[in-house]
DNA sequence: ACCTGAACACCGTTCAAGT
DNA sequence: ACCTGAACACCGTTCAAGT
């Protein structure tokens, strides 16, 4: 036994941590199976006992990439039960640095996670992916509606106003059409804007 | 001559044309370039003639998207200088009707068109694309404000929050997360929303 | 159970040669 | 000016064989 073959355990999760940087580094194309194997230092076929394809170690990766994006929008908001967590214009803007923030620095995985629906056979999972990244956000504006911070209504209504300006503005930064500052400033004005459009007139 | 050779004066054309189709049918990952070439009846070298590589025709492919949305978006909104043009929230709920119409229909194509900034090496004309895509929607924004429906302040910066929750709204359906009913109802809350945040305050 | 390595079909790109 | 067709390097996938 010489040089140490890379199947230690756990080769799964060291195709997907590589590939991870690969996408990163050179976006979704630029990612080769059996470029991937040699990196690791394992044959070439050796990948296809663990994904059945190359789109199935890259929907791993998008599915991936909504638990990361869905734990940073969770450490961006109190905890679910916190009493003493009023103001959501607060959470409104930690929570929309926090999804602008993942996706300046995984752009290419942005791009990959919600370009999943478009391919013909998208993941199963993807569904039930999507629902619990959001479910945080969602229940802190559900949170919001009951202390009367922001208008009523049906919750998915409402949310659906926030959770696209915070989306949309991530993709326009990634996309090249916005060049905010480092400030911010750009950003809180449009939560600003929006939080000006959610609260309840009297 | 038999068969038509199918370089009767713009292979350039049918290619883009044959590949927009394909890219709509099965995504962009689905497009080969020798098979675009059997489809055209032309050898597998000939569309080197027209595109450097397999990027460029995507390349080329986003940019006419870009010309194609920024059209869409033209045509549903009143021509510049009507005078009669009030009502920007009308407008707002046309050009959003637009955008995400748009992008129902063309699911892996906006992928691709706003994926090109993540890729190594963008196209040079993408900036100018974008810029000219969105003039019509920065153009109308400005003249609400010079009327007084929307609140004053930086056009850009305003213009930030509608175009973000346009896109986002389009991208979130697209990608899955919101499943909303023919009516196009859960789009007119969302607009109604922005554009209660966007009027003047007294 | 997990990996190797040969084999297969297909791909993007290049380039001398044709017209 | 435009296209052909052979050539090259590389790819994803499959599968008998090894341990």
């Amino acid at each position: 036994m010489a040089a140490p073959r890379y199947h230690h355990g756990d080769l799964r999760a060291a195709l997907i941590n590589r590939a991870a940087e690969v996408v990163a580094a050179g976006g979704v194309d630029s990612l080769s199976l059996r470029e991937l194997a040699r990196d690791l230092g394992v044959s070439h076929g050796a990948p296809s006992r663990h994904f059945a394809d190359k789109q199935a170690l890259l929907d791993a990766l998008a599915l991936d990439g909504f638990e990361r994006l869905g734990a940073s929008m969770s450490a961006a908001l109190p905890s679910g039960d916190d009493p003493a967590a009023g103001d959501f214009s607060v959470q409104l803007r930690d929570l929309a640095a926090a999804y602008v923030g993942f996706a300046v620095q995984n752009a290419s995985l942005l791009v990959l996670m919600f370009a999943a629906k478009t391919r013909q056979a998208s993941p199963a999972e993807l569904p039930a992916a999507l629902d619990r990244a959001f479910a945080a956000p969602l229940r802190a504006i559900q949170l919001a509606q009951e202390r009367g911070e922001v208008v009523a209504g049906d919750v998915e209504a409402v949310a659906a106003g926030i959770l696209a300006t915070m989306h949309g503005y991530a993709a326009l930064v990634t996309a090249g059409l916005f060049h905010p500052d480092e400030s911010g400033a750009e950003l809180a004005g449009v939560i600003g804007q929006l939080m000006n459009g959610l609260r309840r007139r009297d």
